[in-house]
DNA sequence: TGTACATCAGTGAACGCGCGTTCACTGATGTAC
DNA sequence: TGTACATCAGTGAACGCGCGTTCACTGATGTAC
């Protein structure tokens, strides 16, 4: 967090009105999607005039960039603590589960259709690396006396994206099948598509874990 | 298909509207996503009058409706012609991908992020059990030695869902497996989250299909 | 401490737009005798 | 084969709505002397 008290008066309420306009943004998002999010709802809902919020953001566009780095900041942070725990790659893969479930329409934001015409700006993909180095770095952690794939043999002439990242190709396919298992459960669930089916999707989503810690 | 003969011309051309009236909505949603899809503009690409379209459906939900229903069932068509060529899993599995790459937009209809408010008919979950009964039956026809884990036993207690079907636990788990492994590569890829890595997503699925074969 | 000025949050009116949907209607197509 | 009628596709006007965004403005807050 930045620090508050080199900040005049105004700037701190700025910051503070800003922030209250994300929040209910995320609250517009969790009830109609991103899709509905509208600038002058939100204005409604906090007792201002729609053009008012032109003070604190560029457009409606600015707003929606804005919540997608914070939703990947989240993600990136929540990943990292859980790393630093020190339960391997376990610890990141629950962090995920309770960071999707704990607000589905933030997952997606980031990991859902795409919004047609949008492109995230730079530096969020750059977060998005940030998530992707603990996993890999978890999967570099991990005994492994696998044989090198043929999907691995593909990625060590194709991994100058993981630069700056030791593990071997064994790893990094491993934290990318890490990353898509996890997320087809993850996503599936969430979008409902185990409904009618009556098994416990945690059970599913811990026994992909397993397979992947798996020797 | 339906034998046109049977009808009158006026039915004839009932259809072939209702089908043109489908075919630019596709082009609308492959162009700027589902949520993007207007009754008006379809008509004016038309060249008809936007009033003139509720001859045809009752409204805009209705031909949401019918385009979820239309997507499902072509994927339950694919499925069902690649399983009985009769290469197995394989088959279905590059079917999927096929299908999905056709018209990423249609993938994203039946599987992205769930448009809030707005729930499949059950005749849609119906078409939707067809696909995942192809899946069982390539699972179930799979060799396994494998012991059934410890998600197999919590889903031998859920599988009403799948009754009918003689799969085994193991089976149907693996079907599940299938299923989420195969859509995580997928979504992820043509969402966009693999570009700037330069690997191959084609190598990647293959590589989780021959996962999934194994054994 | 008091005054003059600059900054800036927020308002209300307005613009232009496209949306879904209804309604009363015209005119063409098909049907019954 | 011809005439009277019913069916139905499609139109144009209209309704009410909410959207993003601009603009000129008021009034409060902060700053400089």
């Amino acid at each position: 967090m930045t620090d508050t008290r080199t900040k005049t008066p105004r700037e701190r309420y700025r910051a503070q009105v800003r922030a209250e306009i994300k929040e209910h943004a995320w609250e517009q998002i969790a009830t109609a999607g991103a899709s509905a999010l509208s600038l002058n709802a939100i204005a409604k809902r906090m007792g201002m005039s729609g053009p008012a919020l032109y003070r604190y953001f560029a457009g409606r566009d600015e707003l929606i960039t804005e919540l997608v780095r914070d939703a990947y900041r989240s993600l990136a942070d929540t990943f990292r603590a859980a790393a630093g725990a020190g339960a391997g790659l376990a610890g990141p893969a629950h962090a995920l589960r309770a960071w999707a479930l704990d607000d589905p329409h933030r997952y997606f934001l980031v990991f859902g259709t795409p919004v047609p015409g949008y492109r995230a700006p730079d530096d969020v993909t750059g977060i998005a690396a940030e998530t992707m180095a603990v996993i890999l770095d978890a999967c570099a952690a991990l005994p492994s006396d696998r044989p090198t794939t043929s999907f691995g043999t593909h990625i060590e002439g194709h991994r100058q994206w993981a630069d700056g990242h030791p593990a071997p190709p064994a790893a990094v396919h491993r934290a990318l099948t890490v990353w898509t298992r996890l997320h087809g459960v993850l996503s599936l669930e969430l979008a409902g598509h185990f409904t009618g089916m009556e098994f416990d999707p945690a059970l599913l989503y811990a026994a992909e874990l397993d397979d992947l810690l798996e020797r």
